[in-house]
Formats: structure tokens, C-alpha cells, sequence
DNA sequence: ACGATGGTAGACAGACTTGTCTGGTAATGT
DNA sequence: ACATTACCAGACAAGTCTGTCTACCATCGT
């Protein structure tokens, strides 16, 4: 979606205004930057602003979409078994909590200050969150996991973990164990209805 | 520390204030939620208000301590093993992310709304991170599990999934789940540097 | 009897919020 | 040549934000 060809074609104001508004959105919040702060920092005037984006809630929604995009583009596991890939991805996302200016997921952030399910930023957070999960479903489909659906929900549990964790807790140490706990997340063979107890 | 004997001793005027500022602060998040909004709902004087917390953050971080508070009061695991109790301990929390009202963490949409590591109420957010971590230590311990530390951090990492998953996809899914889960991260023994390849 | 404490009601200040509007300039495509 | 489009600068409206302040009332311990 977001390719070069896109951007070159793109106004530079919109673009200048999109970037601000990223940066600031992700590292203070949403609702802690206003209107003025962006297109101060974009160097726009206020009528070029709300000519691109008729509301805030529509630039919110623009900067997750394009997170998204950015997310989905960086997304692209390379490894040589399906299950090798699984463990990439959680890897990246290891690494990635380990970032300079990590301040947690852009979209876990945005749904906390959007509690409203109907709100339109939550249905960019859903869309967002229904991909990731069918990249995990589909890997572990090529993978031949005997429990597919079931390890991909724990597989979602570990990314909500390791993103929110990452950002409140010690983000190397979660990194140095990303490896094992998909291990141990994928190896646990449920095998019919025996349980441990 | 908010037990009934503290209730009765404490102003009936700030014990509304700190109830309507929970419940709105929890329901639309903090930000979004106006000083003017809880003391309508609290039924309290401006300056009342004001005497008992001089300024919003004091407001927010007592209303963080005290469901920090609640949080611990509810969580005495019940159970014969150790190990029943590390389980019960997490089924407690599916249970309560598929309650009416859940609208995720309350320590982690605060975190979200205060991106500074140095703020006030991310110390609140971070003791309260501490103690849980701290009770999931003692019962491994007790459970003679051979490891401890990183098997605290992954469970850790489970509960933040379960909060953040709660809200944002299907709570009951993840409830179904939650003692697989827990069994899945107990029970993958690293046994010295073999791993899965 | 009296001061301290805790409470109510509401005006006020000053800053900040989103969003609109006027007016003018520069580039671009037909 | 001309209309459209993109852009800038900034005033403005109407509301909300936190926090202060005045003025008054009730209760209670000494």
C-alpha cells in the first residue's frame, strides 16, 4: 500500500504531517498531542491540515493504517522451514521491543485510549490484529501443527505479551527468552483430551 | 491496606471521589476523563475535591494503588499443589477478562496514557508488575520448578496477553485456553543447552 | 465558647482543545 | 489563457482542561 511510487505521488504536505503526527502519537499518546502541536511540527498550515484530514479521529486512523502497512511490509519471514519462520517472526518482534524508542504497540496504545469497540480506530486495531493471526494460522498450517487454531490464540498471547512487557519490564530479557517460549508454546502436544493434573 | 476498618475511618466525601474517578477513569480512560466530570458524578465541591488530592495525577495514582490493592486482596490462590495454584491464579484472570466491564488492564491503558518512564504513575504500574512477578516467583519456588526465573517472565508475558487479548479478541477463546497455556510454559523443560531445532 | 476541620456552591483565570473561515499566493493541467 | 488545486498565515468560535479563590455552613473536640 505504502510503496515509493505511492509516496512520490503523495502531496508533501500530507506526508509532512503524517510523519509528525507518528512520531508524536507513538512517543506521548494520542490524546496528549493536539491538532497545534502537529502541524507545528509539520510545518503546515491549519487549513492544509483539515483539507487532508477532515478530523483528528481520521488522521488517528491514517497513522495506524499506515503502521500497519509498515508492520505487514517488515513482516516477511525468511527462513527454511515453515516452523523456523514462526520463531523469525517472534524474534523481529523480540528485537524490536529492544528498540530505542520502543514505547509499546502502536495499536494496543491507540485501543487503550479508544475504549469504544465501535469507534473506527478499534476496527483499524481489529484489521490489524485478524492479519497478524492469520500469518501465525497460516505458518503453522504449512508447518503441520497438529492444533493449529488453538496454538495460533497462545501465539497472540505471547505478541500481546512481549509488546506491553517490553515496554514496562526489561525488554532483553523477554528478547533472550522469545526463542524458548514459542518452543515451549508450540511443543506442548494437547494429543485428545488427556490432561496434566 | 483498603480493608474495611480504613473504609469506615476514611471521608465519605473522598471515598465517592475516588469510586466515580475509578469507574470513569477504568470505562473511557484518563485522559478522556475531565476533574469536572468525576466530581459531577462523585457529587462533590470543587474545593473538596481539591482538598483531598492536589492535583489529577495524586488522583491517579491513588486510583491505580487501590486497584492494586483490590488485585491483591483477590488473589489468594486456593489450591492443594503449588502448581494448582500457579493454574488457578491464571484461570482467575480469564475469568475476570470475560467479565461484563472488562475493558483490559487498568496498570496497562494507564502505562499507555503516560508514555514517561519517570512518571509517578508508572512507578504505581511498576510495583504493582512487581508484586505479581513476586508471587508467581514464590509459587514456582514452592513448586520445585528447575526454572524459575524465565519461567516467571514467560508467565508474565501470558498475563499480559491475557489483558490486552481480552479486550481487543475473543475473551472466552482465550479463557478456553488458559490452562493449556500455563501447562504448555511449565511444562517445556529446557534441560541444560539442548534445543529444538 | 470557640477554633479547627470538612464540606457546598460557584465564579474565575489562563491555557488548551477541535474545527471554521477569510484572504492571498504559487504551481499545474487543459 | 484560465480554472483548479495545493498551500500558507492567522484570526476566530465555542468549548474543555486544570487549578485557585471567595464565601458560607455544619459538626466536633477541647
Amino acid at each position: 500500500m505504502t510503496d515509493i511510487a505511492t509516496r512520490r505521488r503523495e502531496s508533501p504536505a500530507r506526508r509532512r504531517v503524517l510523519d509528525a503526527a507518528s512520531a508524536l502519537f507513538y512517543a506521548e499518546g494520542i490524546h496528549a498531542v493536539g491538532i497545534d502541536r502537529v502541524i507545528a511540527e509539520a510545518a503546515v498550515a491549519k487549513a492544509t491540515f483539515y483539507h487532508h484530514f477532515p478530523s483528528k479521529d481520521d488522521l488517528v486512523c491514517a497513522y495506524l493504517r499506515e503502521q500497519s502497512d509498515l508492520v505487514r511490509q517488515m513482516t516477511v519471514p525468511a527462513s527454511d522451514t515453515p516452523e523456523d519462520r514462526i520463531i523469525s517472526v517472534f524474534e523481529s518482534l523480540g528485537e524490536f521491543t529492544c528498540g530505542p524508542g520502543f514505547r509499546g504497540c502502536a495499536f494496543v496504545n491507540a485501543a487503550a485510549e479508544y475504549p469504544d469497540p465501535r469507534h473506527p480506530v478499534r476496527a483499524v486495531v481489529a484489521d490489524h490484529r485478524a492479519w497478524f493471526r492469520g500469518v501465525l494460522r497460516d505458518l503453522l498450517t504449512a508447518a503441520g501443527h497438529p492444533d493449529v487454531e488453538r496454538t495460533a490464540t497462545m501465539l497472540v498471547l505471547l505478541r500481546d505479551g512481549l509488546v506491553v512487557s517490553g515496554d514496562l519490564d526489561d525488554s532483553e530479557e523477554n528478547r533472550a527468552l522469545v526463542r524458548e517460549t514459542v518452543s515451549r508454546i508450540l511443543g506442548g502436544k494437547p494429543k485428545g483430551g488427556a490432561r496434566r493434573r
